[in-house]
DNA sequence: AAATATTTTCAAAAAGAATTGAAAATCAGC
DNA sequence: GCTGATTTTCAATTCTTTTTGAAAATATTT
């Protein structure tokens, strides 16, 4: 054997830790809601040091030139890598948010537009329609189909509040570019 | 026209109100990772007073029997519906939790369970091995290969601290049985 | 235990989402 | 504005998930 072993085996543990990480983030892709390609472009730039091009995604992750192109892409939408232009190389590169919160408040303030925002804007619409049904508190005994208006009155009502709620925590989560919330959370988690 | 206008029209706006929901619901399933027609089922229980049984389920969301059966059967997995046997009927009835805290809890507990137990589970294996790279702090200044090594290593524990807080969070949101940490977060969600 | 009602299962079909690959578009330097 | 490099687009394809429907299993009543 040569004398250069442990060099290699080196190499082989960095690749294999890298490796469980990627393939890691690609099967969470699906709980997330995101495909298995964008979490493993992600988790490959990552966990490197270098801006990576598309290339370099493809031959690691063997996916091909669209498939990286569109990922790249929905990434950048979603403001969690960004391109980085290297002077004299035509090619462009890429590089991920490293810090862990910041990628955090940027995941939480897209997904507040694309989802809770207009989760509550609906639910408004539904609860506007069945506060129709209930002409205020006339009656100390509803009878039975008025009592029907007011359960659903109600339900959209705790749904509401519970949305309304979340979307606040997120609001603070969010805007928090000091660590103020960042220390209330981690105080949170470690109050018995 | 007859005499009685308003109570059909009444009805139109109870069950546009409801449609609406139902519909909303089941445009969220993709982001929450959960099959449309889960949530669908779950938005009718959930806004309806009485107990429903399958037949319901296929008649008013337009699903086989087959798919009825088993989203119900995920949703009682995922503890959020349950089962309710009346007397002098052979069919089995259904009922969602109305408590919406209680329904965040019961979802947090799952998918603690689901994703982010297995998730810390995999990231300290990742990091282990890339820990196998790190021999201490020996030397005040690193080769370009020790740099990268650490630089895989920090980038782990990063991940690892923030999902472990994450998990931290969810174990206070979700063992609070009392309305402690209801109060807390909603507290949260007023400070300026 | 036979007859009937109800629920579950699961292979096949349908629907939906992700990926490919090659053509079109864009860009950079000459 | 031509040339070659690079990126984007999108119809066609592949892969994945969801749904169906009918048979099998289970439960209930007589």
């Amino acid at each position: 054997m040569t004398g250069i072993q442990t060099q290699p085996e080196t190499q082989r543990i960095l690749h294999e830790s890298q490796e469980r990480f990627i393939a890691l983030w690609g099967q969470m892709a699906s709980s997330w809601g995101i495909s298995r390609s964008m979490a493993e472009v992600h988790a490959l730039l990552y966990l490197s040091d270098e801006t990576l091009n598309t290339d370099d995604m493809m031959s690691r992750l063997d996916i091909s030139r669209g498939s990286a192109s569109m990922t790249l892409r929905s990434l950048l939408d979603w403001g969690v890598i960004s391109r980085v232009h290297r002077r004299g190389d035509r090619k462009e590169y890429f590089s991920a948010e490293q810090d862990v919160w910041k990628l955090f408040r940027t995941i939480l303030r897209e997904r507040k537009k694309r989802e809770i925002e207009p989760l509550l804007d609906e639910l408004l619409i539904c609860r506007d329609l069945s506060a129709m049904l209930n002409p205020g508190r006339k009656k100390r005994k509803l009878d039975p189909e008025a009592a029907r208006f007011k359960a659903l009155n109600d339900r959209l009502d705790n749904m509401i509040e519970f949305v309304e709620m979340i979307n606040s925590v997120s609001n603070h989560l969010m805007n928090s570019s000091g660590k103020g919330l960042e220390l209330a959370v981690k105080l949170i988690s470690k109050a018995s």
